[in-house]
DNA sequence: CTTAGTAGGCTTTTT
DNA sequence: GCCTACTAAG
């Protein structure tokens, strides 16, 4: 078969067997996707129904990925019937087809994190508990900690282990707030991200004629990434295989990173004795990285107790040693390394695109943007709040979720008062007590206000029925209009903008054009689903669209930009050079794991992905100081940096910042506090005070002005999904010449033909107000807007 | 009930 | 430093 001519040995060897349970032990950098997507061309070429195998991913962007190679490999026709996507998303499909069996609806809501922290806050709260002590995170990780283990509320009661570990951390009613939030939700007719692995447990457990529906439905089943799955996860995939053992899983031990998502690292290590005929394929050729690096990744991993062992290696060049660098502060680190990546551009070894900064915590960006951004380096950022995750994004979704299910009661607490109707705390909590007191749902106690004895004056009864009234008449739409019509709708008619055209402030139009670019996704979700002749309400789009968390897209205005993210999303991704820099005990190690040894471990696997990710050049980095909570803090080097092979290393002679490289004050020799581990709070700090405020010129011209107005300005030029901290830093641009000119008539396939009124620049992009006469004004950006001037 | 202003708290990583 | 949650005034 020609497709296996690709293959090394061991590749080939691994995608030939499929006659039993299989896992592959993937290490870093060795064909592991490649595997997976030859695995299943492979099966699909045995005659294999498309529609019959199951790949479960980690992540939806690895989901479309290999959806993608596979499609080139097989046609996309075949490949469309693959039933391929993470746990949680296919998952979800089938809960909403058997959802009868369980007692939700098939248009359940999914509570995402904030959505269950805070359902939690409004119980704990209603249980008079001090919600200093029982912190709603705190709770929620409990929470989703037994779910994740398959302990329901009832199991939870009656486990004394777990009571007494309550006790202990003071949490004695945690057991408590579980069993009201599992009936909230289920009055709300909702699940969180952890009831999507529980219920669908609950549904196979309880309906086997179900259970083996789907065990006869999924012929061959294939799990990526198998080193995080946790116990939920791992029971759904023994389920569903245990029977044919036609199972496929990948992973490498050595990359688990998630335990604190309930993922188990057993799950891999005891693979063997759970399927006991199973054959086990190790792949340890690196196709990655230069020799130096796959070696210091190995001296690094080989300090961990914990893993199955193996050789990776690597035939590519020896290449260069990794560089530690040292600096004083988090700013020089910064410095430091833009002047690199000033360099390795001047000199045309690396593009930006090459390049990639990965980082221990989200808030370790800005620092490094600051940076980037002073030596017009242009950057794109993965992390912090996703496009979904946007409040004005969030309130949209959140008409949409109660139009689709009335008794969300997280989403009409969002927007009972949003807009601003009146309808205060006072109200509100009022609403859902009495809810709560009669076990029935917000929204029926909105309806019925009398029946249920709601304690409200005549003039605020008034405003509840009109919000029901209004939310009535959205339902009785949803029934005629698509996602896109209905979501137009509900826009112009609630007002939800109307806050934003106040000013021109770039918080505003950015506001505005996240909300544009919603309605561009959900008329993009229309036409494609009406292409397939499938349904597209908004239940169909929400239902989709409450799973996508992902980074998304590289659009061609990405090329060649820095990436900077978490070490966590790097995984799976490669670049010519990494930058793993805040190198330093508490940091990374991170301070939360110290104690433990297990967690220790995960911390150095979490290294070792990051230096894993590296082809050529490797550095890291650590500073003597740092900004935390707005304040100094000092910290040592990483013990990690101990753990890698000195041989590997090319790092400064002497002890720490004493052969530093830029001029300072001499206030932090060798021997100063910060050597002997010594911590200093805060307080002015004579040399490192004047080091952290020189600013440099304020001016913006260039390269990484466009890319960061993009950025901050037009969330689609970057990636619809991801950005941080909008406009704050840019004003608006003036408008350039435009293409388009003012007074002229155009055509919206929507709006249908309008006259335009003037056009101005939305950081990089074009925008135009346009009249259309009775659909209203609007302002369309020009790069998605399809106009047909007239 | 709403808004503006301030005090306090917080930070790991994400489907 | 940033965000949220609370407080005081309209």
């Amino acid at each position: 078969m020609k497709l296996l001519e690709d293959l090394n040995d061991d590749q080939r060897a691994a995608v030939e067997f499929v006659d039993g349970a299989s896992l592959v032990i993937a290490g870093a950098g060795s064909g592991k996707t490649r595997v997976l997507t030859y695995k299943i061309a492979y099966l699909l070429k045995k005659g294999l129904a498309p529609s019959s195998i199951l790949a479960l991913t980690f992540t939806n962007k690895a989901a479309r990925e290999m959806k993608k190679r596979i499609a080139d490999m097989v046609g996309e026709r075949t490949a469309r019937y693959l039933w391929m996507g993470t746990f949680h998303a296919v998952f979800s499909r089938i809960l909403r087809a058997e959802a009868a069996h369980i007692g939700f609806s098939s248009h359940f809501t999914i509570y995402d994190s904030s959505d269950s922290g805070s359902l939690l806050k409004s119980i704990i709260k209603e249980m008079k508990l001090d919600d200093k002590q029982y912190r709603p995170g705190l709770v929620h990780s409990r929470i989703s900690a037994a779910k994740n283990n398959l302990i329901t509320p009832a199991a939870y009661s009656g486990s004394t282990d777990l009571l007494k570990s309550d006790n202990n951390a003071r949490v004695p009613r945690i057991h408590e707030i579980y069993h009201v939030y599992t009936e909230r939700c289920r009055m709300a007719d909702a699940m969180d991200f952890d009831d999507l692995l529980l219920q669908t447990n609950i549904l196979f457990r309880d309906h086997p004629e179900v259970l083996n529906k789907y065990r006869e439905h999924f012929q061959y089943i294939l799990v990526d990434e198998y080193q995080d799955t946790n116990y939920a996860q791992y029971l759904i995939v023994k389920k569903l295989s245990e029977q044919h053992q036609r199972i496929c899983v990948v992973g490498d031990d050595a990359q688990s990173i998630y335990s604190f998502r309930g993922a188990n690292i057993d799950n891999i290590l005891q693979f063997k004795n759970n399927y006991s005929s199973a054959q086990v394929f190790k792949l340890e050729q690196n196709y990655r990285s230069t020799q130096t690096i796959v070696n210091a990744a190995n001296s690094l991993i080989d300090k961990n107790a914990h893993q199955i062992r193996k050789k990776v290696f690597s035939e590519k060049a020896k290449g260069q040693k990794i560089k530690v660098l040292q600096v004083y502060s988090d700013i020089e680190e910064g410095q430091v390394i833009a002047n690199h990546i000033a360099d390795f551009k001047h000199l045309d070894e690396y593009d930006y695109q090459d390049i990639a900064v990965l980082y221990r915590t989200n808030a370790q960006s800005r620092v490094m943007e600051d940076q980037l951004r002073k030596n017009y380096i242009p950057y794109r950022i993965y992390g912090g709040l996703s496009f979904y995750q946007r409040k004005e994004i969030k309130d949209v979704i959140a008409y949409g979720r109660l139009i689709v299910n009335p008794n969300d009661e997280e989403a009409l607490k969002r927007i009972i008062n949003y807009p601003a109707r009146g309808i205060g705390d006072t109200t509100l909590n009022k609403l859902l007590e009495c809810a709560a007191l009669h076990a029935v749902s917000a929204w029926e106690v909105l309806n019925q206000p009398l029946q249920y004895n709601l304690a409200v004056n005549a003039g605020t009864a008034k405003k509840l029925t009109g919000f029901a009234d209004m939310m009535k008449v959205f339902m009785a739409q949803a029934e005629v209009l698509n996602a896109y019509e209905l979501t137009g709708l509900v826009i112009k008619s609630t007002g939800l903008l109307s806050d934003t055209y106040v000013d021109r402030s770039p918080e505003n139009l950015s506001r505005q054009e996240n909300v544009q670019e919603l309605l561009n996704a959900i008329h993009e979700f229309c036409e494609t689903r009406a292409d397939a002749d499938e349904p597209a309400q908004l239940t169909d789009f929400l239902s989709e669209v409450s799973l996508l968390t992902d980074q998304d897209t590289d659009k061609e205005s990405e090329k060649d930009k820095v990436t900077l993210m978490t070490v966590h999303a790097a995984k799976g991704l490669e670049f010519k050079v990494v930058f793993v820099v805040g190198m330093e005990e508490e940091l990374f190690p991170s301070l939360f794991s110290m104690e433990s040894p297990r967690e220790l471990e995960e911390e150095r696997r979490l290294f070792y992905v990051a230096i894993t990710r590296a082809e050529e050049r490797c550095f890291i980095s650590y500073a003597k100081s740092r900004f935390k909570n707005g304040q100094i803090h000092f910290a040592n080097p990483s013990r990690f940096i101990k753990d890698i092979d000195p041989v590997y290393l090319d790092q400064p002679a002497e002890s720490p910042f004493a052969g530093r490289t830029t001029v300072f004050d001499d206030d932090f020799g060798p021997d100063s506090g910060f050597n002997q581990g010594l911590k200093l709070q805060g307080g002015p700090f004579p040399s490192f005070g004047r080091l952290s405020r020189k600013e440099p010129p304020a001016s913006q011209s260039s390269s990484w002005k466009d890319a960061a107005q993009e950025r901050a300005l037009n969330p689609a030029s970057v990636n619809p999904k991801k950005l941080t901290k909008l406009s704050r830093r840019q004003g608006d641009t003036p408008a350039a010449a435009s293409s388009l000119p003012v007074g002229a008539k155009v055509r919206h396939q929507l709006f249908g033909e309008g006259v335009v009124l003037a056009v101005s620049m939305a950081g990089a992009n074009e925008k135009a107000e346009i009249d259309f006469g009775s659909k209203g004004v609007k302002t369309l950006l020009l790069k998605f807007a399809k106009l047909e001037i007239l």
